[in-house]
DNA sequence: GTCTATATCGGGATAGAC
DNA sequence: GTCTATCCCGATATAGAC
């Protein structure tokens, strides 16, 4: 593997973990055991190695967010959906983690994540209104509106919350429990066949149960 | 007032505006227009001024967390309760916008911060129960205890959620935004009149729209 | 209590040899 | 592409005078 493509890796994964502020370019070298002068040749600075990573995460969020057919959505093929967005944002974490900062030292990049974020929501207002046309989601325009705030609370939030807790994030099991959690605030609103709701609180909450097996 | 005192009380301000690791001791001798030196032989490090202002923020919070007599509560009391908090943890912003951070940091607070919390949930858990008890409040207990998970995410984490989205947060405006979501999550599942509900439903639009004619 | 001056330390950044 | 050596700077921290 190419050494600047190591150093995205890498950089990734010590952000994530530590924070992006706690982690300096020292470390990343000696991580990868190189030096801080070749980090600084492939790098000028971390700046554009946060860059370069949002970069990434563009590509793939963006390529999610186009992908469904919103016009006849139905409610597991949303769940899945979300499932996705909730595992693009879990590998870029450290976007997720600290508004105030980012958007003080890097606000070309806080910008643009603002317009991802943006889109997103309007995704989820497109699948809402989607399930609201079909007769599945019952609600005025202005519930539909609260929906979809909350769905951008949970989706972007949830990872911060377990961490503020002490709970430990790094497996992503959270992301199961924002999907019931979902589902929770979902239901009422929605008309659903009982048992299709009862399968999916089924798949959820097995999916959670084995990736939680060692959590407290 | 006390130097000691202006120290906390500027820090506490640049802290929630700027983010605590954007915020140097230079910064806020500067702010107080005192020497670094003086700022020093009040508080050894910004690690202390940090343990001192979350020793108040914890104060103020298990005041509030006990207050309430949880027997038989009503809704609107709940509210006014879920206010009272958010405008704490408003006031002590910092606090709530980089768990991963102050965890690396600082832990012993960061620690005392996770107790707190712990205990807010008990409270949020208490009073959902008393609702349940009164009839007020329909769901088994695994609702119930999604119900809570709900109120301690959107509590904790609206400020974090507004700021990512670009919002201006200093006003405060979203707490209103935030208890219109919470009634709108917790409604389905409420047993109350409908003129309660709607007559809540206005107290937070009036208050809301009072503090957000300048937004976005 | 408050100041000035200074020491120390770590992260960011670059030059030049290999 | 990679290394070593070095520089700069900002933040933390302390000593000693007033």
């Amino acid at each position: 593997m190419k050494t600047a493509e190591r150093i995205l890796l890498i950089s990734l994964d010590l952000f994530n973990h530590h924070g992006e502020p706690n982690v300096s370019s020292v470390d990343i070298a000696n991580e990868l055991e190189i030096s801080p002068g070749n980090l600084y040749y492939h790098f000028k600075g971390k700046e554009l190695i946060i860059s370069a990573l949002f970069d990434l995460y563009q590509r793939e969020m963006s390529k999610i967010l186009s992908a469904p057919n919103k016009d006849k959505l139905n409610i597991e093929e949303f769940f899945y959906y979300l499932l996705l967005i909730l595992q693009v944002s879990h590998k870029f974490l450290f976007l997720y983690r600290n508004p105030a900062e980012i958007s003080e030292k890097y606000p070309q990049v806080s910008r643009s994540f603002q317009r991802v974020l943006a889109s997103k929501q309007k995704a989820y207002a497109a699948c809402i209104q989607s399930f609201a046309k079909q007769g599945l989601f019952v609600g005025d325009s202005k519930r539909q509106q609260q929906m979809v705030e909350l769905l951008g609370l949970i989706t972007t939030q949830s990872p911060n919350y377990h961490q503020l807790l002490g709970r430990d994030i790094n497996d992503g099991g959270y992301m199961y429990q924002s999907l019931a959690t979902i589902l929770f605030s979902l239901a009422p609103y929605f008309n659903i066949e009982q048992d299709v709701f009862h399968s999916l609180t089924q798949l959820i909450e097995n999916q959670n149960a084995s990736t939680s097996d060692h959590q407290t």
